[in-house]
Order: C-alpha cells, then sequence, then structure tokens
RNA sequence: GCCGGUGUAGCUCAGUUGGCCAGAGCAGCUGAUUUGUAAUCAGCUGGUCGGGGGUUCGAAUCCCUCCACCGGCUCCA
C-alpha cells in the first residue's frame, strides 16, 4: 500500500500502482468524469500513470489551468490524427497548448491548407474524439524512436529526438496515430465535445526564418459544447473593442495608402486626446524635476555612428537622405537619445546638475517590416513621450524608482490595472549580439532586479529580450484578444554615456561618467491610444474626454437656452457642445450614446423654466433633473476620484 | 520579409456558374416637420468595383503582378 496527500492534508491508503482517475472514482464517480489529469508530487502526470510510491496528488480538471494544458494538448494530437488521416504523408512538428486552445505546426508537402477545410477536420476530429481511444503513454528507447520516425519520414520528430536522452523519450498513442511526446495526456479522446479550428498561418520551423515555413493551424476544443459558443461569443464581444474599428467610429485616427502603410493620421477628435495625455504627463513630469527638450526629426549619420545604431539596424532603418550638393547623409532618428546626449554635452556638467532629467514627446521613424504592421501598436512613425535620465551611479536606483513611481501614477489615471512588469535580460547565451561591457551589464540588470523588487511589481523575467545596449523594464498590458503589448519602459544604459562620452565634474574636481537611464510611461502615444482604447471600448476617463457632455435641446426653441448652459459649463472648465441639428430628442440621444459621450443634457421647457438640465448618462440612462452646480459638481468628483 | 486570407460609395455590406445603365442601409445635401430619454418623413448626390496588365465579343466576377488591410511567423533601437 501507498499514501496518497491530498491537497487538505488529508492522507489515504491505496494499493501500489494504483492510478488518480481510479483514485478519483474511490472519491466519486462525478469527479472521475472530470479528471483530466493529475499533479503526482508536484509533476504533472496522465491521471491514468500508476504511482507506485508514497505521493502528493491534486486531481486536475478544466478548472486548473494545467487540466486546460493537458486537455488542449491532447486535442492537438487528435488533430494530429484527423489529419494524418486525411493527408497521407502529412509530417508533423511541435503541437502545444497555448494560453487559449493549441496549435500543430505541420508540413503539408506541396498541398496548402484553407479555412474552408476546417469544416471537414473538425468533423473528422468529432469522429475520432467520439471513439474515446484512451491516450497510452510508452517509453522507448531513443533507438526504437528513431527508427519509427525514420520510418515514418518525419525529418522534424527525428531532429526534435536529437536533443533528448535517452531513457527520457515517451512516445503517446490514441487510434491509429503516435506521437513523441512527454505528455500529459486526458486520459481519451471522449473528453472532447467540442472543436473549433480558428486561423491558419505560417510559422518557421524552430521559430528560425531562415528554414522551412510549416502550416501553423490554431485550434480551440472544449469539454461542452455550451463553453465553446461562450468562447466565440467573447471573441464577438473582443472584435468590438479592437482598437482599429473604435478609431474609425469615434473620428480619432485614420491610414492613407497614399501617405503610406504604418504611418497615421491624427484626424482632430485623435488629436485632441494625445494633447490631453501629452499635457497630463507634461505637468507630472514637471513636478518631478523634468525639463523639456526640442530635437529636429533627422539627424547626421555621424550620430548614429557614434551611438552604434547604425552599425545595429542602418541597413534595416529607412534609408538615409542626402543634401544635394556635399552628399552629407542624414537618417529620420529611429530614436531620441543620441540626440539628448548631445544636448547633455553642450555644455560641462557638474555633479551638482544630476539627475539632468531631458524630456521630449519626440516623433520617431523605424522602418518596420511590411508583414509587422499593425493598427495604431505597430506603426512606422510614432511620437514617445521619451526622457534621458543622465545621473551618477549612486543615483541610479532611486531614480529608475522614481520613474517606476510615474509609470504607476500613469497607469492609474487612466485605468490600467492588470499589467505585468517584464524585466528584460541579457541572452547569456548570446552575448555577441549586445554592446558594452559584462561589467556594466551586471550593474544594470542588478539596479532594475532590485528596484522592482523594492516596489512589489509582479513582475516576469525574460532572458534574451534586452535592447542591444542596455538591460529593461517593460510594462505589459494586453489587448482585447489577450495579445501582450509593451508598453511603459525603463532602461539602464551605461552604453551611450560611453560611447558619446559624457562626462561630468564631480565632488572630487576629478571628471566621472553619468549613467543614463531611458524612460517612457506610455511607450508610444499611439500604441498607448491603441491599448487605453481597447481597455475602456472607448470610454474614456472623464478627464479625458473631448466632449465629457452634450447638450441636447428638445427644440429650435430651447438653443437659447442651451448655448448659456453651455458657457457657464465651459466657465467651469468642462468640455461640451450643443447639438443643434434638427433632430428629434431620441435621435441625438442615441447619437451621444453611440459617440460614448459620457453626460448628456437634456433640454427643455421645463429646464428651461427651473434653470436646470435633465442629466442622462452613458450606458446608464437617465439620472434625473440637477442644476447646472449640482452637474458641475458630479463631474468635478468624477474626475478626482480618478487620481485619488 | 514569409505563409494564408481579404479589398465593391465616407461607413457597414448585397452582387447567382463572366452578360443589359453596379445595388441597399447609414452618413452627406435639399425640403417638410419643432419634436421629452437609443433612429421623423420625402427627394437628391455619391463608386473608372484597391492599382496596373492580360484572357474574352463581353470582367466587380477568370489569370498575372503590384499595393494596402486582416490572422499568424520572424523582427521590434
Amino acid at each position: 500500500m501507498i499514501n496518497i496527500t491530498f491537497p487538505d492534508g488529508k492522507v489515504r491508503q491505496y494499493p501500489k500502482g494504483t492510478n488518480s482517475l481510479e483514485i478519483a472514482k474511490s472519491i466519486s464517480e462525478g469527479l472521475a468524469r472530470n479528471v483530466l489529469a493529475a499533479k503526482v508530487n508536484n509533476h504533472v502526470w496522465d491521471a491514468t500513470r500508476a504511482i507506485t510510491t508514497d505521493a502528493s496528488l491534486s486531481l486536475l480538471t478544466w478548472d486548473n489551468d494545467e487540466g486546460k494544458n493537458a486537455f488542449w494538448h491532447s486535442s492537438a494530437h487528435l488533430m494530429a490524427e484527423a489529419l494524418e488521416a486525411t493527408i497521407p504523408g502529412v509530417k508533423f512538428g511541435i503541437g502545444p497548448a497555448i494560453e487559449s486552445g493549441y496549435y500543430y505546426d505541420v508540413d503539408l508537402g506541396d498541398r496548402t491548407m484553407t479555412p474552408e477545410e476546417f469544416t471537414a477536420l473538425e468533423a473528422k476530429m468529432l469522429e475520432l474524439a467520439r471513439q474515446k481511444n484512451p491516450y497510452t503513454r510508452k517509453e522507448v528507447s531513443k533507438a526504437e524512436a528513431i527508427t519509427y520516425f525514420k520510418a515514418k519520414g518525419d525529418e522534424y520528430k527525428l531532429e526534435l529526438l536529437e536533443g533528448l536522452n535517452d531513457g527520457e523519450i515517451t512516445f503517446y498513442q490514441q487510434g491509429n496515430f503516435v506521437d513523441l511526446c512527454r505528455g500529459p495526456h486526458i486520459p481519451d479522446t471522449g473528453f472532447i465535445k467540442a472543436v473549433k479550428l480558428l486561423k491558419i498561418a505560417g510559422a518557421y520551423w524552430r521559430g528560425d526564418e531562415k528554414r522551412k515555413q510549416l502550416t501553423r493551424i490554431y485550434g480551440i476544443t472544449f469539454p461542452q459544447q455550451k463553453l465553446l459558443t461562450e468562447h466565440l461569443q467573447f471573441l464577438e464581444e473582443a472584435a468590438k473593442r479592437d482598437h482599429r474599428k473604435l478609431g474609425k467610429e469615434l473620428g480619432l485616427f485614420t491610414f492613407s495608402q497614399k501617405v503610406g502603410a504604418g504611418l497615421p493620421l491624427w484626424l482632430p477628435k485623435g488629436t485632441d486626446l494625445r494633447e490631453r495625455l501629452v499635457n497630463f504627463l507634461k505637468v507630472a513630469q514637471a513636478k518631478s524635476g523634468y525639463v523639456q527638450v526640442v530635437t529636429p526629426h533627422i539627424g547626421h549619420k555621424d550620430l548614429y555612428v557614434t551611438s552604434g545604431h547604425y552599425e545595429k539596424y542602418g541597413a534595416d532603418s529607412f534609408q538615409p537622405i542626402k543634401t544635394p550638393r556635399e552628399g552629407e547623409e542624414f537618417f529620420l532618428k529611429p530614436m531620441n537619445c543620441p540626440h539628448h546626449c548631445e544636448i547633455y554635452k553642450s555644455s560641462p556638467r557638474s555633479y551638482k546638475e544630476l539627475p539632468l532629467r531631458l524630456a521630449e514627446f519626440g516623433t520617431v521613424y523605424r522602418y518596420e517590416q511590411s508583414g509587422e504592421l499593425h493598427g495604431l501598436t505597430r506603426v512606422r512613425g510614432f511620437t514617445q513621450d521619451d526622457a534621458h535620465l543622465f545621473c551618477t551611479e549612486d543615483q541610479v536606483k532611486e531614480e529608475f524608482i522614481k520613474v517606476i513611481d510615474l509609470v504607476l501614477y500613469v497607469f492609474k489615471a487612466l485605468g490600467f490595472k492588470d499589467f505585468t512588469a517584464q524585466i528584460s535580460l541579457r541572452d547569456p547565451e548570446n552575448k555577441a549580439k549586445y554592446i558594452g561591457s559584462d561589467e556594466a551589464w551586471h550593474k544594470a540588470e542588478n539596479a532594475i532586479i532590485e528596484a522592482a523588487k523594492e516596489k512589489n511589481l509582479n513582475t516576469v523575467v525574460e532572458l534574451g529580450e534586452a535592447a542591444f545596449y542596455g538591460p529593461k523594464l517593460d510594462f505589459m498590458v494586453k489587448d482585447a484578444i489577450g495579445r501582450k503589448w509593451q508598453l511603459g519602459t525603463i532602461q539602464v544604459d551605461y552604453n551611450l554615456p560611453e560611447r558619446f562620452e559624457l562626462e561630468y565634474v564631480g565632488q572630487d574636481n576629478k571628471m566621472h561618467r553619468p549613467v543614463m537611464i531611458h524612460r517612457a510611461p506610455f511607450g508610444s502615444l499611439e500604441r498607448f491610444i491603441a491599448v487605453l482604447l481597447e481597455h475602456c471600448e472607448g470610454n474614456f476617463p472623464l478627464w479625458l474626454s473631448s466632449e465629457q457632455f452634450a447638450i441636447l435641446p428638445i427644440s429650435e426653441k430651447y438653443h437659447d437656452y442651451s448655448q448659456k448652459v453651455l458657457n457657464m459649463l465651459k466657465n467651469s472648465d468642462l468640455r461640451g457642445l450643443v447639438d443643434e441639428r434638427n433632430e428629434k430628442i431620441g435621435k441625438k440621444i442615441r447619437d451621444a450614446e453611440l459617440k460614448k459621450v459620457p453626460y448628456m443634457l437634456i433640454v427643455g421647457e421645463k429646464e428651461e423654466a427651473e434653470n436646470k438640465v435633465s442629466v442622462r448618462k452613458h450606458g446608464q440612462g437617465d439620472l434625473g433633473s440637477n442644476s447646472l452646480e449640482e452637474f458641475t459638481q458630479l463631474l468635478k468628483t468624477e474626475i478626482n476620484s480618478t487620481f485619488n
């Protein structure tokens, strides 16, 4: 007998070799029907795998991420089985579970796959699922495994085998399909009740663009049809929050093929929004000791040779523009830091001036590959809320922490609660990709890690994600459908001061090298506004709305009174307008609701007589009659609550 | 850049297997209406069907090519 310890601490005895599914059955049949996998001594196992020693056990169901993971991974195998049954000679790359579903990378040879084939493939998957074929695990020797895949002619699996050690190789089989796989899997295919194939894409084998591109098929499955329906509804809802759609509907920005791909055109309303964000940050930065600077949109080639950007990105940038006679080369500026370094150098600096915080809303231009462009989140011309802090080594950590505070302040004012702080470090395996000394990197990486720890940020560490000149802390926020985007960023840089030979006179009357911190709380205004739009679904915080209220007169007779109200509200620093169109009140309300105007003020005979307004709140409806003082107070209170 | 898909009026979309002047709703304009909490009525304007080339008696529809957009991959100073 063996002792099984459950999550609640209870211990029960079972015969040696029993499995998690049997244990679940001993508790209740209902539970057993829902068990997808099990965590045995903190390793996720097949529920059908025999337990031979004392162990801690927690049963994994659809409600655990690890349970879902096993479910979707098993679904990838099911899709592979269906593919193999319908497309002879198909070869398989990898097929993992992902955050929402799974994919499998396949080599279809000369054949292509189109979404029209999905229905048939889904049907095949369901047919196989109904057979309730068990997923069986088999330990195989490396030689056996190689023999199997050689016979099958699957070079991808053979390549994967090269990286595995003999003795740790397992096969999983369900039905006629055998796959090299670590597992774990769900007990049998019958658990899979609903299947939806979602999209098809090219994906380079092993993520290497120099290697063959396989066909990646994304899908999702569920243990109940109802869950699939809900998921599809969620996707539909998310599509409504797409910033490209909202930006168009709300008249914020547009693109023109003629102006060029990835070059956003800001319409008056969008510009208004940008200006408000910019001013908001300028005020906050002024309080934190920043000074504003302005630099041109182009810079001499030498500037980027010095900074190192020329060597790193010269060939992949917009190509230089030349002076007609001398042939001097200038680049559109892809970043502001080299310019700012030259501002630093414009006069001798004393330690007493540090930290020197140079801020600029600088528009930069980067050549992004055509396939990378994406609404406002990935563009070729964008404005950074950039600043460079020049400080002494001793000041780095404190400055870094102050920047974190600023980013958190900005995020709070805009309602971003759900974000992660990604600490991006150098790839220790590939140091050649980066410039700068080991020592400098260590110092910088430690400064970031300590500062993040001190501020108790919810962090993830990513190796190899650092910029080529230094490590960074990025604030990552998800868009409507869960794609992660970098917004705010803070980067420590020991390299540029070196390259530009920046110096300051220390207390000791000797020359010292300052440290530079790059930082941008929004990141880029374009991307920030995109993600903000998706988060609030176009319902901006009141302080940010261009049109905080719309006055809707019942008829022409009340236009004079409406104008009077408008002027009074404007005098209270509120923004809005009067809808003087010759439309019925229902129409005016509908349009204001669609424009997501936070407050609608309906005025007619009654309101004019009482010197009041009828307040209607977006998405909520009639709030009743208010005096102008009451209404003004209501808005001021709402605005203040955002910042406190 | 790569794989797959899409491109019809300002917006959202119809346009059967290639066949008469390419349609609708909304928006816009004109007029009527003077309105009480999510669409008042009528009339009108508006498109060289993404660009270019080809096949055909005839192309929005078929083919080639370029561009843009969408979903991924790779990349992202």
